[in-house]
RNA sequence: GGCCCGUUAGUCUAGCGGUCAGGACGCCGGCCUCUCACGCCGGAAUCACGGGUUCAAUUCCCGUACGGGCUACCA
């Protein structure tokens, strides 16, 4: 069905940390295209302007290098589909979104946001499907005009039929069947004039010219739209291959809260790139003869979708670090120690650290103590230090959970930022104070009452080190 | 609530109608060894349930249960 050369994709968005799960679902693209003599393409979907940010950009490709995934055509390689970054490509995106009006596939909505939270709380008290109700879209031609002339906000949806069934193939999972009554007019221009990620995507996968869908599970029910934007802009669908989720160790999907999943995260927690790919390999597939350990090409040449296991993953860090273990040991020494020097004993972080530490030392030899929490992850805190005087286990618990939550949006991790939330916390609740909230984050972020400077110390160690430490003490607090 | 996806030990998986249900992590025991780790040997532990189809179901089909995802002007 597919005699064009293959073409696959990642679309990240910019909006946090590099997630685990992107490595995941790029491995497979990429190796998918290498087996094919295909391109992988990287792609940045930036369209949620609210959210994305520069920084997650940069870290993006960082942290996917580090993990050893290699792209043909990204924004920062360039490419003959360019540009690849899709708020530079609205105009694209408005320009498509005109055709669909001019088709009547799509309509202008004048539906406040408000109205729309009042139709969904009505669906869901009267136990129905929460979806538009389409009353703009039969709006007369003239009221639209008008409206449209004196500038009322509006967004553009699709039109879904009425009647009807909508077929998602899935090489996975085979036929997928969709009543066209239950699919949404989903939004597809935003009243900002960026597209949603449904349009973007299709149209971008379209003119990339991608051959192969392959993503994430949580993606299926989303599928039949985009499966409606091909038809209405008559265009040939890609081939869809929905991978499984991982799971937390309840089987919820990957989570920050209840795992680490920040691929900055496990680069500092000493993870060889090699051992995450092999071990990302094996989440959901699997090699022929029972091999463990291989390595991307003994992948790509044994490669095939019907290896595939559909039910979600339960990423087990402890198995990582026995896959990781047998890396380095099979290591010669002096690659060992040029590891441990450039990712544990970093430069730029020793030297940070020693500042750090510098006025508190009395002998050379104090640095080991004094700074060995920030180059190890293995920091266990027990329950009673991590309850300071005054608070309770809950609130304590309370507290952290907050605080984790609002250093989650910090983008850039510099010690100013760090402060700016730990004080705006203590001045919006009244039953903590500023030496208590301090105190906890010293013992959460280092596990200890004595360290050097507090924000510092978490600008040194950094976002996904940090992050972790609260996870951790989460773990531990749990009623 | 609605719509979808899934279901082999605690976890990752092999299996693709007839197997003593195989491997791995973890766990337990032993060996190696100055200790630990590594390595090696051994052990406990699995086909969610109920109907079909079939000479024969872990395997195919249908239900149920359970788990998960989606249900935004987020991706």
């Amino acid at each position: 069905m597919n005699s064009r050369p293959v073409r696959v994709r990642i679309a990240p968005s910019p909006t946090g940390d590099p997630h685990v799960g992107t490595a995941y679902i790029g491995l497979f693209n990429m190796i998918f295209a290498r087996q094919n003599g295909g391109s992988f393409v990287l792609r940045i979907e930036d369209t949620d302007q609210t959210r994305s940010t520069k920084e997650s950009e940069e870290a993006i490709y960082r942290s996917l290098r580090w993990v050893g995934l290699t792209w043909d055509e990204g924004p920062d390689v360039g490419g003959p589909f360019g540009p690849y970054r899709q708020s530079e490509r609205t105009e694209i995106y408005q320009t498509h979104c005109a055709k669909l009006l001019e088709s009547q596939h799509a309509y202008r909505c004048f539906c406040s946001a408000d109205r729309l939270e009042r139709l969904r709380e009505e669906q869901r008290r009267m136990k129905l499907p929460t979806k538009y109700d389409g009353r703009c879209r039969e709006l007369a031609a003239e009221e639209v005009s008008s409206r449209t002339q004196s500038g009322d906000p509006f967004v553009i949806r699709l039109k879904t039929p009425d009647d009807g069934i909508t077929v998602v193939n899935d090489l996975l999972r085979g036929e997928i069947q969709y009543e066209n009554t239950q699919i949404d007019d989903q939004v597809l221009l935003k009243s900002d004039g960026f597209p949603t990620y449904h349009l973007a995507n299709v149209v971008d996968d379209h003119l990339m010219e991608i051959t192969h869908v392959i993503r994430a599970e949580e993606w299926i029910p989303s599928t039949p739209k985009h499966i409606m934007l091909y038809n209405a802009f008559g265009w040939e669908q890609p081939t869809f291959i929905h991978m499984p989720l991982l799971r937390n160790a309840d089987r919820s999907k990957i989570s920050k809260r209840k795992n680490p999943v920040s691929l900055e995260f496990f680069r500092k927690a000493g993870f060889l790139p090699e051992a995450m790919l092999n071990f990302l390999a094996m989440m959901g597939w699997s090699m022929p003869n029972d091999q463990e350990k291989f390595c991307l090409d003994e992948m790509r040449s044994q490669f095939s979708w019907d290896r595939m296991s559909l039910s979600g993953p339960v990423f087990n860090l402890e198995k990582l670090e026995w896959l990781n273990g047998l890396y380095l040991r099979e290591l010669p020494v002096n690659d060992l120690k040029a590891r441990i020097l450039a990712e544990v004993f970093r430069e730029e972080l020793v030297t940070e650290v020693v500042k750090l530490i510098q006025e508190r030392m009395r002998r050379l030899d104090e640095f080991v103590p004094l700074s060995s929490f920030f180059f190890t992850t293995d920091v266990q805190t027990p329950v009673e230090q991590l309850v300071p005087k005054g608070m309770d286990k809950k609130l304590a618990h309370r507290v952290i959970r907050d605080l984790s939550e609002h250093l989650d949006n910090v983008t850039s991790w510099k010690s100013g930022n760090i402060e700016a939330v730990l004080r705006a916390y203590v001045d919006s609740h009244d039953d903590v104070n500023i030496k208590q909230v301090f105190m906890l984050s010293r013992i959460v972020a280092t596990g200890r009452s004595a360290s050097p400077p507090l924000f510092e110390t978490m600008e040194a160690m950094g976002k996904a080190l940090c992050q972790d430490r609260f996870r951790r003490a989460l773990a531990t607090l749990r009623p």
